[in-house]
DNA sequence: ACACTTTGCGCAAACGTTTGCATAAATATT
DNA sequence: AATATTTATGCAAACGTTTGCGCAAAGTGT
């Protein structure tokens, strides 16, 4: 027999013939209720199998206990370990996450976080659409005193806590190792986008260059989409420009997998002729032939701080908050499609 | 100047000498208002930058707008993908989604469920965990009245809307498609775990089998845990009894993908000498080399499905809903892996 | 001009908790 | 024994909406 009507701390008071707010007190384990009733209280909520209304709570005391984390797509392996991370500390701490994905459209961002206000989350946690330009909606969110932080996708325009890798270096350090290699001439995929991630790997590439005597060289830096046949495309450009070069570095693995393809379809020997080398480390990279040497961006444990940054700042509540900026170093996972020397 | 108090629909009326029952009326578009101030309140709203507070419309109509999902694990490819699609079907009608993961870990499950409760959702879609074996938990979700739908991971002991793929018959396709190969021994990995997706794998590969006139042999069909250490070491299994077949058939493509390497590592041809076929067309079965003929899930497709069935018992409300079973067809991919012939 | 319907809005209760204040009983202090 | 303190509980308001009922004003039909 399933209670068919929904059964209150009202009803758990009258059965007890004490009054609702003492039955509250008791299921809160506030002190100044008798071991008696507490343990009376607690035995007719099971007994009734009563299931408290967080929602009667939340409108009370102005806290949802839910946290709202809003991610260009969740089908994408990094930003779903990320949220994985995220949720980890989360729920430990007795929150709930809702994911809301922005597709990486500005309008969608924008209702999202009107619809996460609406629904009285405790604190935001994103990371940035693509094309996202105008920050009002978050200063929104930062005026109605909600926590706020931003992960991977960052900008300087919001003074909020944010924890990103170090594109920048994760892109250096694999251009070296291609040096180590005997590399000469590293072409370069990148996107036309102005998001900052791919102007940080650039920068990384070319300082790499320069620091080890390598002329920059502007035909060997391809834009394109990134995606697999923008890899393709960027490699036959290549093929077109003849000379080809003796590594490519793509600032996304699938730009590097559609590099590979058109390499393997020549008959181009990877990597003895052309080393490769993607970003990302996304999770076909391993099983590729040859598997390929890419840079890994931590998404689990950037899921774990950033969310622990939230609850810090979340403590710390009324006094002002100094935003935090966390870099994590990514690393880099050298594997057969860059290793020329054995 | 950030409004420093949350403005309600009592600052709107006050505003203009109205009441809050207009007000509210005027937001929901209730026809009993005028045209002008309805316009007018919206004007104020707008100026005042209100935003509606969900939690006390929620605990007024007993309704949240948000339902839950549980999931395995969140940060795969098949799941993200299957939450995406409802995400989709739920964003539309004006629903939120809440994200939680079970692990596969029974504890959690039932705890998750108790969470969702509490939380007021409307509604839970869920795949059961890996372990589950009692379903009280999830009657309790239908003692309390709300709907609950179930995804891949599917049972007969609970008598709610299921949508889950034909597995048995996406097996058997596949192994028909390797007999039409020529394929003539074909071994198969599978499970140990007793849930009811591999079963329906095995029995695909053994009907197609005895259909076609090729006896079963037990020793060809090999157990794992299917991932990518378990391909391999069930294709070392194959190795080591020696008379290798002429085509493995696993029931995950980690599991091939193991086999794969193994294969490689012994100089072996895929497919001439040795076909290969996986199951669920993860990500990277279109990047191996060759690449891995698979059977397509249709996450996507699932999602949208399982929300629509969803929100069609939702609707329904309190007439007896008679609950339905989804069975999609999955797409077998086939690829190099398996191309004997051209 | 009368009765009747429609239109537009206000009143007040309700949803289920939590919590400051009050109070009675029990205990401690002098 | 009288007063002060502690302990355990009750009272009632509050959180911000929504909605049934009621009522006046405006409109309709004869």
């Amino acid at each position: 027999m399933a209670t068919k009507t929904k059964i209150t701390i009202q009803d758990i008071a009258e059965k007890l013939n004490i009054t609702a707010s003492t039955v509250s007190r008791a299921l809160n384990n506030n002190p100044r209720i008798s071991e008696d009733t507490r343990k009376a209280v607690l035995k007719v909520a099971k007994q009734l199998n009563y299931q408290p209304n967080n929602i009667a709570a939340a409108l009370r005391n102005g806290k949802s206990h839910i946290i709202g984390v809003i991610v260009p797509t969740a089908d994408r392996k990094f930003f779903a370990s990320v949220v994985r991370g995220i949720e980890e500390i989360a729920n430990k701490l007795n929150y709930k996450v809702i994911i809301c994905q922005s597709y990486d459209s500005y309008e969608k961002e924008v209702q999202t976080i009107d619809a996460l206000l609406n629904a009285r989350v405790d604190g935001i946690i994103a990371s940035i659409g693509k094309d996202t330009e105008d920050f009002s909606h978050y200063k929104k969110v930062l005026a109605s005193g909600l926590p706020l932080v931003l992960f991977d996708r960052t900008t300087d325009q919001l003074d909020v806590s944010q924890v990103g890798i170090n594109d920048y270096l994760g892109s250096y350090k694999i251009v070296e190792h291609l040096i180590q290699q005997g590399c000469k001439r590293i072409a370069h995929f990148t996107s036309p986008k102005k998001i900052s991630i791919f102007r940080e790997r650039l920068r990384g590439y070319t300082d790499a260059l320069l620091d080890n005597g390598i002329p920059f060289d502007e035909n060997l830096v391809i834009s394109s989409n990134l995606q697999l046949e923008g890899g393709r495309q960027s490699m036959e450009k290549l093929f077109e420009a003849g000379d080809l070069p003796d590594a490519i570095f793509s600032a996304s693995d699938y730009g590097a997998m559609g590099a590979m393809q058109v390499l393997k379809e020549r008959g181009i020997a990877i990597p003895e002729r052309v080393a490769l080398a993607g970003f990302s480390n996304e999770p076909f990279t391993s099983f590729t032939d040859p598997p390929l040497t890419t840079v890994d961006q931590l998404s689990l444990t950037m899921g774990n701080i950033t969310a622990e940054l939230f609850f810090e700042q979340f403590k710390i509540k009324d006094k002002k908050f100094v935003p935090q900026r966390t870099v994590l170093m990514p690393e880099i996972i050298i594997r057969q499609s860059s290793l020329k020397k054995r």
